[in-house]
DNA sequence: GCATAGATGAGCT
DNA sequence: GCTCATCTATGCG
C-alpha cells in the first residue's frame, strides 16, 4: 500500500464532537469509520463493523458503575479520549463519551482489514483476514494498540478514527452484550454490528435487524 | 461447524 | 483471592 493511504485518512480525522453525544449514538455512528493506528513499522486501519455502548446511569455492566478507580478514571475524561485497558491478557480500546464528568464510553469489538494488511498477519500470527480483527482483544494486537495508548486523542493520534467510504448502507443489527456476567446488564441491547460482516465476533445473540 | 474448557495476568476487595 | 467488556485448542459430529 502506498504511504499516501495513511495521509488520505488522516485527513479525515473525526473531530470531538462526533464523540459529545451519548454512546447508544456513537456507538451506532462507529460502524463503517476507519479505525486507524500508526506505528514506526507502519499504518494499520480496518473498517469498523461492531461496537458496544456502556452507559454512565444504570448500566452495572459498565467499568464506572462502581465509582472511579486508578483504572477507570480516563472514562471521566472528554470525549474523544481513548480509553484503553486489558483484561485476560489482551487489551480492549474504547471510545470516550457524551461529556466531560459522565463516565461513558464506546467498546470497539470488531474490523474488517483495509490497510496494513500484511502487518496485521506478521502482528497476529494468522493469515485469512477473518482471523485478524474479530473481536476486540484481536483488533488491538493487529493494529498494535496498547496500554500506552490509553488516555490518547482519537481526534489526533496516533491511535484516531477517520471518516469511512460511506459507500453502501449496511443494515445494523443489535444484541445484547458479549462476555457480561449475570447482574452486569447482560440484558441490554446495547451491541451493535454489520450482520453481513465476516469479521464480527460473535454472531449469534442477535436481538432484531438481520 | 459449533460448544466447551483452560490459559493467563492485572485490577480490585 | 476472586473477577473478569478474551482467545485458542480441543472434542465431537
Amino acid at each position: 500500500m502506498p504511504k499516501s493511504d495513511g495521509e488520505c485518512l488522516r485527513r479525515r480525522i473525526l473531530p470531538a464532537s462526533f464523540y459529545a453525544r451519548p454512546a447508544e449514538a456513537v456507538a451506532k455512528s462507529l460502524l463503517g469509520q476507519m479505525l486507524v493506528k500508526e506505528t514506526a513499522e507502519g499504518v494499520c486501519a480496518g473498517r469498523i463493523v461492531e461496537t458496544e455502548a456502556y452507559l454512565a446511569c444504570g448500566d452495572a455492566g459498565c467499568h464506572a458503575w462502581r465509582g472511579m478507580t486508578a483504572r477507570n478514571s480516563v472514562m471521566w475524561e472528554a470525549p474523544g479520549t481513548a480509553y484503553v485497558y486489558t483484561v485476560h491478557t489482551h487489551c480492549l480500546v474504547n471510545a470516550v463519551t457524551g461529556a466531560i464528568n459522565l463516565p461513558e464510553a464506546v467498546l470497539i469489538r470488531a474490523l474488517e482489514p483495509v490497510l496494513g494488511i500484511e502487518l496485521m498477519r506478521r502482528r497476529r500470527k494468522r493469515e485469512r483476514l477473518e482471523d485478524l480483527t474479530s473481536g476486540p482483544g484481536k483488533l488491538t494486537q493487529a493494529l498494535g494498540i496498547d496500554l500506552g495508548d490509553n488516555r490518547g486523542r482519537l481526534d489526533e493520534g496516533p491511535v484516531f478514527v477517520a471518516q469511512g467510504d460511506g459507500g453502501e448502507a449496511r443494515a445494523i443489527a443489535t444484541s445484547t452484550r458479549i462476555g457480561l456476567s449475570q447482574g452486569r446488564g447482560e440484558d441490554l441491547p446495547l451491541r451493535y454490528y454489520y450482520a453481513d460482516s465476516d469479521c464480527v465476533s460473535v454472531k449469534r445473540k442477535t436481538i432484531d435487524g438481520g
